[in-house]
DNA sequence: CTAGGGTTAG
């Protein structure tokens, strides 16, 4: 792009405007530069005409900057060229912009000054601006203030308000207002129902939903989003279909929460549904629904068509490639997941902090604490990430599962921030793979343990050690202290319904049957000699528990009802909230080969596919 | 040109 510099003694009345034209085109594209904004910028300075073009042309020069990726250049602009020209609220519209933009709380204090002073303060829009970019900077007080001494407050104003509350998690405030609005509109209404619903109330958010005299897609999104959010995907995807009965035409964005909510449940025919309806209705697959499908693939475990999706994307960004790393990572594709990392770094993309879950994921799922160890302590630092928790789970879940317990209590003791719970957990694992009770007992007591998981893996820990008396103990601490196991689920789709099982839980309408058909494998599974150590595996804490040593975890119910509600040879896939039980994962093995299935499950930590009697993650999770 | 909804990890 060639740009003149115009000498203005030169040049005739018509050309001057249509230079201004031209520069007002190019200031109005998101495709200029910033170097050409720059080059504008010195064209400016050698006029100096007061007319009223030249006032757009400014105001234009300081929203191109605003929108540029150095917003307060939009200051330097100003300051310089326009302190001696006419400029109007419009000038500071787009300073404000600038402002937000670049979260300056000074810049946005000094333009509400000269708001107030010039007084255009009864321009509400440029008010409400003001109010806004208080709000961003994280001075909620001053927004308030500021709302309170308005003028005139419009629906802006009220909207703005209640939505910089409800992020703020103050509900009270935000509902309030709410009610003080004149007359609310959707989006008010809507802003109330992602107040609720991001603070975790999605009952009261449901409950305004209900109300709201109409809904467009925008406030559908609000509440399918929040149920995702609020790991209700079974209710979020009923929304979905409620939304198509009533016509609501879904958008991308509803198609990212939805295919959120099926890749948690593992719901691959819903999502594979989903996948239709977007290139049916030609969807362009833009990073966002990309990611998304990714991952619902990934987590419904069909990684050949994750790979797919990512090959027919129109673009790739961050997101999308780490969602195909930690999906290939989860489902065990380790080698595949680091090819993919080495090739983003080749081609010059910076990795951040969820990249390296995904790296360590899969090392860790991989065995390999070599390369592990090299991106911990020398990548991550090569691209200036510091290690958070999760990276730091993953890093003493490698060195567990490798035997190097002692060394991955060390990287505890010396992490410089606190190690929370998931942390210690990822140790106590390496304690259970390698029946080391002694640092157990020591972990348990570190984790101050608030949820149950951490008995339960103790005890089960002393049970396959034949410490039956210790196993009593944890059991009465339990029992003292009130903790309860966390019951385990399990999940299985079928013919685009979600079944869910929960261990020991007879109430599904074909229990019997199920009972029926685990009992006929069970039978053929002893005459194999299957039995080996499960009565110490099984040996559990809770009396009801005793009842499901029959063989009615969770898992095992949602693989007996996929046997007999799928056609044969099919493949069924479950996901289950808790980690894998031992005897389930040996049963497993064993049904995948008798019944010649491929059975996938998801347990909480990652994928085994069973086929022919071997398991993916050999035996090792 | 001021107000509402989105993807990736654990």
């Amino acid at each position: 792009m060639n740009l003149h510099l115009v000498r203005p003694k030169n040049i005739s009345p018509t050309s001057l405007r249509n230079q201004g034209y031209n520069l007002i085109n190019l200031l109005q594209s998101p495709s200029t530069t910033t170097k050409q904004l720059k080059q504008i910028h010195v064209q400016l300075l050698l006029r100096n005409s007061r007319s009223h073009s030249i006032l757009y042309l400014h105001n234009s020069m300081l929203l191109a900057y605003a929108n540029s990726p150095t917003p307060n250049d939009a200051f330097a602009f100003f300051a310089t060229q326009m302190g001696h020209l006419p400029w109007d609220k419009y000038s500071l519209q787009f300073l404000l912009k600038a402002s937000s933009k670049s979260k300056s709380l000074i810049h946005a204090t000094h333009v509400h000054l000269m708001t107030i002073k010039l007084g255009f303060a009864s321009y509400t829009t440029l008010m409400n601006a003001i109010l806004c970019c208080y709000a961003l900077c994280d001075q909620l007080q001053d927004a308030r203030n500021l709302f309170d001494v308005m003028p005139h407050r419009d629906i802006v104003s009220f909207n703005s308000m209640i939505h910089k509350y409800a992020e703020s998690g103050n509900m009270d405030d935000a509902f309030h207002l709410f009610q003080q609005v004149p007359a609310p509109n959707v989006i008010t209404w809507t802003t109330l129902v992602f107040g609720f619903s991001s603070n975790g109330d999605l009952s009261a958010a449901r409950e305004v939903f209900e109300w709201m005299p109409e809904r467009d897609v925008v406030s559908w999104n609000a509440m399918i989003s929040g149920c995702v959010q609020n790991q209700e995907p079974v209710e979020a995807l009923q929304l979905f279909r409620l939304m198509l009965t009533q016509n609501v035409n879904p958008n991308s964005i509803t198609l990212c929460s939805v295919l959120s909510a099926c890749g948690s449940l593992g719901a691959l025919e819903t999502g594979k549904w989903i996948h239709v309806f977007v290139n049916k209705n030609r969807f362009r697959l833009n990073p966002f629904l990309g990611s998304a499908l990714i991952d619902m693939y990934s987590k419904c475990g069909v990684m050949d068509l994750a790979v797919e999706v990512f090959r027919c994307l129109e673009g790739q960004n961050l997101c999308t490639r780490n969602a195909l790393i930690n999906g290939l990572a989860m489902n065990g594709h380790a080698e595949q997941a680091l090819d993919m990392f080495n090739k983003m770094v080749d081609d010059g993309f910076r990795p951040d902090e969820v990249t390296f879950v995904g790296v360590l994921l899969a090392c860790s799922h991989g065995g390999f604490l070599e390369i592990g160890t090299r991106h911990f302590y020398t990548t991550m630092k090569e691209f200036g990430i510091t290690p958070v928790l999760e990276h730091y789970a993953c890093m003493v879940d490698l060195l567990g599962r490798s035997g190097l317990l002692m060394e991955a209590e060390k990287v505890i003791r010396n992490m410089p921030i606190t190690p929370d719970e998931v942390v210690w957990r990822a140790l106590l694992g390496g304690c259970r793979l390698h029946k080391n009770v002694d640092l157990a007992e020591k972990v348990v007591i570190e984790i101050e343990a608030r949820g149950s998981g951490d008995y339960v893996l103790l005890s089960n820990l002393y049970a396959s050690v034949g410490r039956w008396e210790d196993v009593e103990k944890v059991r009465k601490i339990m029992k003292h202290r009130g903790i309860k196991k966390r019951p385990g689920c399990s999940s299985i789709e079928v013919d685009n319904k979600i079944h869910e099982f929960i261990s020991g839980d007879n109430s599904h309408p074909r229990y019997a049957a199920i009972c029926e058909k685990l009992e006929e494998l069970g039978m053929k599974m002893s005459e194999d000699g299957f039995s080996a150590e499960t009565s110490v595996v099984l040996y559990d804490i809770e009396e009801e528990e005793k009842e499901q040593a029959l063989g009615h975890h969770s898992e095992k119910l949602a693989i007996g009802f996929g046997l007999i509600s799928t056609v044969p040879g099919s493949t069924l896939r479950i996901v289950k909230n808790l980690r894998f039980c031992i005897d389930c994962h040996n049963a497993t093995k064993f049904i995948s080969n008798i019944c010649n299935r491929e059975i996938v499950v998801r347990d909480r930590t990652r994928f085994h596919h069973f086929k022919d009697g071997i398991c993916s993650c050999r035996d090792y999770w």
